[in-house]
Formats: structure tokens, C-alpha cells, sequence
DNA sequence: GCGGCATGCTTACTATAGTTAGCAGCAGTT
DNA sequence: AACTGCTGCTAACTATAGTAAGCATGCCGC
């Protein structure tokens, strides 16, 4: 299995390479851009290092390419699966008073196990802050 | 500006584990699956780490969890897109969610990134029963 | 010719992602 | 009680992502 990741770097490096020329940036107006070292970005480019995602992230916006795209050339996103997309505005209501926990053990959807797992973990976010 | 990222890695192991519990799996099973250490694993979902992209891919895979959601749990992806785990078609004529939701929403203990998490990993679990 | 000032790249280092070995706790068996 | 066999976690290490300093080349004005 750690097999096709060479050839992924290398697209990925060729790609972002590609899109830097085409904006006409040096290495290091692109360091600049994204906070990044010219070195490493050269090092990227040639296949040498496999971004990380918050790398990813800088350079896809330094170039005005959608994460996307990257992340598809990096061979993250293999094909298309559809997207419900369900940017739900739909409910603001504020219930106050009511407690989290509450209202996911009062829920019909959810086993007894989900409930539990999803207490877990809401459990462990507050611990965190 | 390390900032965000904190939260960021956070929501994401949250997110991680409630799907692996959701699953039934141990951190040892969801390690053999994904070729991984269950000791990084749990530091994954504790926070402690940033997976790169390729063990991001990994866990997707096993969790049969879109690649896009796990992305937008770890900050790359700003969309919010649901998770299609290749199931969709179980309908539950109680609505259930809108407490739960709204419970979350209204948590002041919480910040965006988390409800965000726990309200993708709740939904994820009405639509895998 | 020389001196700046770009370009991309190499070397040597630090920080963090990821592994191997092992520990402490808990449930079920005999 | 002690023994399995499971759970998740800690500690010490290795591998790799990412940085700081500097080198070599090419181009332009003097």
C-alpha cells in the first residue's frame, strides 16, 4: 500500500509548481504568501515531502485553488461523491434552559449506545476547553 | 499562528472517535484496519496530533466516512458537507433532531468548531441506524 | 571587468508525525 | 485469590515534515 504515494507527490508537486509559474510568483513570494519556507516549498514541489493539511491549506489559498482541487491531485479525493451540502440555517432557535445532554438522551433517533457515545464525547469537548 | 488549530485537531478527534464508537470498534481494530498504531490513534483522537493526509485517507476508508468530512473536520474543507456512508434510504418518520440540534447549538461550553463536530457525528448516527 | 539582486537549490538543523514496547484498569473464568 | 483477554493510555524512540543559513547561477546597470 505505500506504493502509489511517490507518484501523488509528484503530480501534487507539478501541479502546485504549474500554478505558481502561471502566477507568476518566485519561491519566495510564495513563502511569503503562506508563511512557508522557500526551501521546503521547492522541496514540495519536486516531490520531495508530502504537505501536510495546513500546508495544503496556505498554499491553496495563496493560489487561489480550491482545497479541493489540491487535495484531489494530492489523491485524498479519489472520485466525486455527492454532497447533500445541507448548509442548514434552517434552525436558530435558541432553547434555553435545556442542556445538551438532556435533549440527546430525550432523542428518538438514537440508541441507547449512540447516546452514550455521543455524551462521550460531548463530554470530552468541555473537558478540553 | 498556531491558533485555530488547536480547536481544529480537537474537533477532529472527537469526531474521529464517535464515529470509531459508532462503529464498535477498538483502537486496536480501527489500527489493523488503517495499517496504523492504536497508541497514535488515540493521541489522534485526543487531540494530540494532526494526522497527515494519507492517514487521514486511511481512517476515512475504514470508517466509511467520506474523505471531504474528515477534511472539513480538520479545517481544509470551510464547507459543511454531511457524511454519505453509501447508506442512504433508512427514514425515520419521527423527526427527531431539532432538540438535540438546537441543545447543541445553544451550549455555551462549546465552541463553533465542536458544535460543529457533534452535530455532524449526530446526524452521521441517524442516518447509519 | 565588477557589484548588486533576482532565481532555485543544498546542507544542517529543529519540530512534529508516527511506531514499538509496555503499563494500569476492568470484566469474565476457574 | 490468580489468570486471561480486553480496553485505552504513557513513555521512549525513529522517521519525516518544515526552517534557517548559505551556495551557485543568471541578468542587469555601471
Amino acid at each position: 500500500m505505500p506504493e502509489p504515494w511517490d507518484t501523488q507527490r509528484e503530480a501534487l508537486g507539478a501541479f502546485i509548481r504549474a500554478r505558481r509559474k502561471l502566477a507568476n510568483l518566485s519561491l519566495r513570494q510564495l513563502a511569503e504568501m503562506t508563511s512557508l519556507s522557500n526551501p521546503y516549498l521547492s522541496q514540495v514541489e519536486r516531490g520531495l515531502h508530502q504537505p501536510s493539511v495546513r500546508v495544503l491549506k496556505l498554499i491553496s489559498d495563496a493560489l487561489n485553488v480550491s482545497a479541493e482541487t489540491l487535495l484531489a491531485q494530492a489523491g485524498l479525493l479519489d472520485g466525486d461523491r455527492s454532497s447533500a451540502t445541507t448548509r442548514s440555517g434552517t434552525d436558530r432557535s435558541t432553547a434555553p434552559g435545556v442542556n445538551a445532554e438532556a435533549a440527546i438522551l430525550a432523542d428518538q433517533g438514537l440508541t441507547d449506545e449512540q447516546k452514550n457515545a455521543l455524551i462521550t464525547v460531548y463530554r470530552s469537548m468541555l473537558r478540553s476547553v
